[in-house]
RNA sequence: GGGCCAGUAGCUCAGUUGGCAGAGCUGCGGACUUUUAAUCCGCGAGUCGUGGGUUCGAGUCCCACCUGGCCCA
């Protein structure tokens, strides 16, 4: 069969596969074989003085191809960068040079050659010989607007990955960025740990769950909606440092700042307090972004942030009083509902004084706080798993830190006194028994750890993805996130 | 869940008042031994998101739906 002389989708693809054949006839494997790759196209550019005139192989991606009659360029592209090739037919011979000249954007190819430099000053590696290590057999997208089309850049990740650096670049910030938490951590003497994902009570956090099934036991089990409750009976346990990284689960709605999966890193570190956990954030925070970005200053929905420790730290009472015009431990839940309406504050849909000091909160104190601040003490009612402050049991000894705009995380004292928890869990039932389906589920077991004696603990979580969001500018989580979740096509 | 916007060639995008479906890149053929968005000549390329409706005639107007984005809840 011949293949269509048209650039339709199926001459295309057919032009291409009519390469392969062309390929295996001349007894050639597409999909070639282990290649020794010594070199990287970065470091090639990088070290070209001491390296010029010697030996070089690289391995990669032909992302461009301009053929000039007897002579050939195309640009290689490697995990590290882009180096160019250059083919001579009277370097190459007649048959290897015909053959590179079929390359498409989009072939891997392997080349061995010599460093130089062109006339026009481009680092390039003069092919000796060159081999086929996987025919490409879909056209990319076009090669100066890469791919926009947010819906495809989501579904097919590999093409954005392949043809967007700044897409590449931000999950290569993420990946340092974790792992300088990662070694921030275990320098300090936390422990690594695995806490169950699946179980028969989500623990820990206001949220609703995912809910699955266990055929064996013929049970239902929920998703994680947080590791913290799992993390402080470790704490109980005596590893006295310990944190997780991992993936929570929340069945809520989708927004630029919420996925369904995110992850979190929880962090708990006995013998320690919120004023301890503050520092610890701060500086770990600082010490990632130098690692991730190179320097501690981000730009983030057009704000210039500075994360150098020490942050702001903000009473959220005092907050509030500012915004909201009246103390909302002293106000009653009317007048506290009041005044949520006088500033424009939707509280139609807020069922509890928690859930309208929440909106208030979530409206008008976080959007001001644009540089890294601790909002800290909430009120006890919406912090349920933190300790009460000595001087003023009304509120805890909570903080959330807060960038650009919007929370990355939370974090208190724990609260250690199991009597204080089964009470504050009572409340949480009676809330639940009210109508609010995200209030935290009674956790016996959890009692149970903490009458066995947990120290004075600090914890934090902190929300690996927007942080993420703020060290590499990205608008929206799924820009964080490299397969987020979408409906099927 | 509500409002607004978008979906046209593989990709990036035009498409006027309702009147033959367009460009660039990509692809194919040709020229070219230092180009780099290579250049030059030539040729192709469509389920206009889906399904209905109005109309002599619909990419365009109307309705419903699908997918995505933004805003709100």
């Amino acid at each position: 069969m011949t293949p269509p002389q048209g650039g339709s989708p199926e001459s295309e693809l057919a032009a291409r596969r009519a390469k392969l054949a062309r390929l295996r006839a001349a007894g050639l494997d597409p999909f070639g074989a282990r290649f020794a790759q010594d070199d990287h196209a970065a470091d090639l550019v990088r070290d070209f003085e001491a390296r010029t005139g010697q030996a070089a192989r690289v391995a990669g991606r032909v992302m461009t191809v301009r053929v000039h009659g007897r002579a050939a360029f195309a640009d290689l592209q490697d995990a590290s960068g882009t180096i160019q090739i250059y083919a001579r037919v009277d370097k190459l011979g007649e048959g290897a040079f015909e053959g590179f000249t079929e390359l498409d954007r989009g072939d891997h190819i392997g080349v061995e050659g010599t460093l130089m430099r062109t006339r026009r000053g481009e680092v390039s590696v003069e092919a000796g010989a060159w081999t086929m290590l996987a025919k490409g057999l879909r056209p990319l997208p076009e090669k100066w607007h890469g791919l926009r089309d947010v819906e495809l850049r989501y579904r097919h990740r590999y093409v954005d990955l392949i043809v967007n650096p700044e897409a590449r670049d931000r999950f290569l910030v993420r990946a340092r960025m974790v792992t300088a938490m990662r070694r921030f951590l275990d320098a300090r003497g936390f422990v690594e740990v695995e806490t169950p994902i699946l179980g028969s009570m989500a623990a820990g956090a206001t949220a609703r769950p995912f809910t699955t099934h266990h055929n064996a036991l013929d049970m239902d089990l929920h998703l994680r909606i947080a590791t913290e409750l799992h993390l402080k009976r470790l704490i109980v346990g005596g590893l006295e440092r310990v944190y997780e990284i991992g993936r929570d689960f929340r069945n809520e709605g989708l927004s630029w700042r919420h996925n369904p999966e995110f992850t979190m890193l929880e962090v708990y570190q006995a013998f320690a307090d919120y004023e301890d956990i503050m520092r610890l954030t701060e500086e770990m925070v600082a010490d990632a972004a130098i690692a991730a970005t190179g320097g501690t200053k981000v730009t983030f929905r057009g704000h210039e942030i500075e994360l150098a420790p020490p942050w702001r730290r903000l009473s959220m009472l005092a907050a509030l009083r500012e915004q909201l015009g009246v103390d909302v431990l002293a106000a009653s839940d009317d007048e506290v509902r009041a005044a949520a309406r006088t500033k424009g504050v939707d509280v139609a849909g807020a069922s509890t004084r928690g859930q309208v000091i929440d909106a208030c909160v979530d409206h008008l104190v976080m959007p001001r706080l644009i540089q890294p601040t601790f909002l800290m003490d909430h009120p006890v009612e919406i912090s349920p798993l933190a300790k009460k402050r000595q001087d003023d049991p009304r509120v805890a000894a909570r903080f959330e830190p807060i960038v650009g705009g919007f929370e990355l995380g939370n974090a208190f004292t724990e609260l250690n006194d199991p009597d204080d928890q089964r009470e504050r869990f009572l409340e949480q039932a009676a809330e639940r028994a009210r109508g609010n389906d995200e209030a935290h589920p009674y956790d016996e077991d959890f009692i149970l750890a903490l009458e066995y004696g947990m120290p004075p603990t600090g914890g934090l979580g902190v929300g690996i993805d927007r942080l993420a969001m703020l060290l590499t500018g990205a608008e929206s989580i799924r820009d964080v996130i490299l397969f987020p979740l979408m409906r099927p096509e």
